[in-house]
RNA sequence: GUGGCCAUAGCUCAGCUGGUUAGAGUGCCAGGUUGUGGCCCUGGAGGUCGCGGGUUCGAAUCCCGCUGGCCACCCCA
């Protein structure tokens, strides 16, 4: 029989890695929380709909990297390639911002875009972020910045950089992209067949090529066309994050895929991190994007960060925690026939709230002790021939190689005081 | 989606130009201890050599296809 394998572009998280991933989460949840964020789940697939016109119909996202089926009514459905579309219908369309505004959210959860998988490039992967509905202010922008830039201090990740850039509204934007492609089209014959297409589909994108550098050096800049109420509003951003003493460099080049952007965009990425895979994540205000779906004009910003790639650079950079203990005691019998015995003690046990483990192999006790080692154990109960007799056990302290008999009543107060 | 490299025990890997029953380290199990651990000694189990086809007297080794991983593009987290 073909042993089955995880799907392509999916990993499992085993146990040896849990105590890393929840290092991250929680950090995560402790600072957006701090901010005064909580938590928001919504479904992990989506009316196909949601993300053609959220994300854009003709982004590389929704033309070819969705995971997309239809449910048996023929509805089509897709698997959600990013969360800001998905909480946005969630959040605008529970009208929660006639409640409490801004409204701010925090999540983490799986992601799933179809590309070709490598190193910190899969299938599935897992986004933590925050989204702030509700209000159009350079502050929030700033804020969301700071809850992103004091999660890697957190995590005490160091090599990080930080871009900003604004985009300009619908129509800065459309004004933008009608320079470029001004500018771009008398070169069009030399261009890169990459870029050829990108002046077809996303005039933005043109910006990010490498081989065509010398004509993105002279190209237009986006902040020529912008508004005077979005640079205003960009310079505010700045001085706000200048006064939060954000790091925070413009990069006038910086683009974002996703149409629903607009003013205010960001990225965090890393010096270690290989090649085209260096963005830990970014952001960005998407004041649009309710009115994309249908829901009422509400503006929003925030941000999405890639778990497995934050855990990759945490690793190199040795920050991430090693694999804790999986128990405090472990119990057995010096042979099977006290079996009974040990596990009511290793129930004894539980209920005063310690991790304990009942061994219940037929191995020697050498083999158990060293068993305890293992699990990282700080006690062991050994309940043998004799201790059942007199209604005791042998409780030994695994880091200071002592041990003692005591009566069964007493068993969770000697284990207590070698746990504490 | 395009191109390149790779795939041998649970893990890390060796196996030269095709040639007997495919190895090491580590991990696992057991013995060394008639009821006491992290070291040590001895032994054992464990491999469809990723999968399928082909060439050959003979394939882990050569060829093709598939699957998966990695890398570079594309793009992004």
């Amino acid at each position: 029989m073909a042993e089955i394998a995880a799907p392509r572009g999916t990993k499992d998280i085993l146990p040896a890695e849990s105590t890393a991933w929840r290092w991250v989460l929680e950090t995560h949840r402790r600072v957006a929380e701090s901010f005064g964020y909580r938590p928001i789940e919504t479904p992990i697939f989506e009316s196909t709909e949601l993300f053609a016109r959220a994300v854009g119909a003709d982004t590389d996202i929704v033309e070819k990297q969705m995971f997309t089926f239809e449910d048996r009514g023929g509805r089509s459905l897709s698997m959600r390639p990013e969360s800001t579309a998905g909480v946005t219908r969630a959040v605008v369309g529970a009208r929660l911002d006639q409640e409490i505004r801004p409204v701010r959210v925090h999540y983490a959860g799986p992601m799933f875009r179809a590309e070709r998988p490598q190193a910190g490039r899969q299938h599935q992967f897992t986004q933590l972020g925050i989204e702030c509905i509700g209000e159009r202010s350079p502050a929030l922008d700033v804020e969301i910045v700071e809850c992103a830039w004091r999660f890697f201090g957190e995590l005490r990740l160091t090599g990080l950089h930080l871009q900003v850039n604004s985009l300009g509204d619908a129509d800065d934007r459309g004004h933008y992209r009608a320079a470029l492609v001004a500018y771009y089209t008398p070169f069009r014959s030399r261009l890169c067949d990459d870029c050829k297409r990108r002046l077809e589909s996303n005039p933005l994108r043109l910006l990010d090529c490498k081989k065509d550098a010398d004509l993105v050096e002279a190209a237009p800049m986006i902040q020529e066309s912008l508004s005077a109420h979005s640079t205003r509003f960009f310079d505010d951003v700045q001085a706000g994050l200048t006064a939060a003493r954000i790091p925070a460099e413009v990069n006038p080049r910086l683009v974002r895929g996703l149409d629903y952007y607009a003013d205010t965009v960001f990225e965090v990425w890393h010096e270690h991190l290989q090649g085209a895979q260096n963005a830990l994540g970014g952001g960005g205000r998407y004041d649009g994007l309710a009115e994309l779906l249908g829901l009422p004009a509400t503006p929003g910003t925030g941000y999405a960060l890639g778990v497995e790639r934050i855990l990759i650079v945490a690793r190199q950079l040795g920050l991430a925690p090693a694999p804790e203990a999986s128990s405090d005691v472990l119990v057995c019998s010096v042979e099977p026939a006290q079996i009974d015995g040990a596990a009511a003690a290793a129930r004894g046990l539980r209920a005063s709230g310690a991790r304990v483990v009942l061994d219940v192999s037929d191995r020697r006790l050498d083999r158990k002790l060293r068993a305890a080692d293992r699990l990282g154990a700080r006690a062991a109960v050994i309940v043998g021939e004799q201790e059942v007799a007199a209604e005791s056990a042998v409780v030994r302290d695994l880091v200071a190689r002592s041990q003692q008999t005591v009566p069964n009543a007493e068993l969770g107060e000697a284990v207590e005081r070698i746990l504490r």
